[in-house]
DNA sequence: GTTCTTTTGACTAATGTTGACTAATATTAT
DNA sequence: ATAATATTAGTCAACATTAGTCAAAAGAAC
């Protein structure tokens, strides 16, 4: 809290907008200048914490009268949903984004906080730590679309 | 009291902290200059001294604005029967031994039907398929190991 | 003196910040 | 219309800033 970096502020910035309308929609330039940040920095916060997997989708334009959009996903059903999840997965996946996707099942209501701690724990770095990353990062996809399969059956 | 050496220290002024909060988030840095040692021995600090076992929860991130922050949680009232079921994992685990472990918890009350499940789908060969035995079982040991770690506390 | 624990530091990994360069789109000039 | 220019956003790689790992050395306990 008390020293919190710039991304994070951004971050919690555009989320507290989210919170309240469906979309937000920026110039890069003024919030890079808002937070005196270079812009390109706007599009890191982006890349890293409004991806898919967490449940955004962000559009955007060039040029004069230019923007960027990021809009909070709709879910669709849920098993489009667990579709779209398999897809976001693939057949490589880090940490940060397993988590993402965790969190989205959680925040869709497809699984409380107790199953989602138990999906974490099967793919965090204690459960995964074969040396090679990208064994690890293939082993942690098939282990989610394993449970995301399941998770088709039971809802 | 005189002979204590400098983990020592550091471990009781942590806990101290965490006497009266929930929760202590520290910078790795400012410690160790704190008490003047090298910032890797906070690691060994906690690796000793702040496990699953004694109650902590540990969480960190690097870069700018990194912490490392220990949350103490409270343990439920099953530990003898989780360490039971960590030693019986071992470092190797066959799919027909994971499953034995998992309906372990279930008859035990630890985990309902679902949460199973999810490990289950976790643990079998779907998502363990290496190609290399040996490495699935030493995997499915890890998973199930670092799930049952996760079973020792309410979160 | 052997074994276990602690201390240390070199190396690694993850995350964040910055800026130069590129690409797309809109506007203006011809 | 077309070309030139202006105005946006995107990419990428270098650099900065944190924490993690590992094994050797030092020290303590037995």
């Amino acid at each position: 809290m008390e020293n919190q970096n710039i991304s994070d502020i951004i971050e919690a910035y555009l989320k507290q907008i989210l919170a309240e309308s469906q979309e937000v929609e920026i110039r890069r330039s003024e919030i890079a200048n808002q937070f005196n940040v270079v812009p390109s920095q706007i599009n890191y916060v982006i890349k890293t914490r409004f991806t898919i997997q967490d449940g955004y989708v962000v559009r955007s334009k060039r040029g004069g009268g230019g923007y960027i959009r990021i809009e909070k996903v709709k879910l669709l059903d849920n098993l489009d949903f667990i579709d779209s999840l398999v897809t976001a997965v693939g057949d490589h996946i880090t940490r940060h984004d397993g988590l993402a996707v965790v969190r989205s099942l959680f925040e869709a209501g497809t699984i409380n906080r107790r199953e989602a701690n138990i999906m974490l724990a099967a793919i965090d770095k204690t459960a995964l730590n074969t040396g090679d990353r990208d064994l690890d990062e293939q082993i942690r996809a098939q282990i989610l679309i394993s449970v995301l399969d399941h998770l088709r059956y039971e809802s």
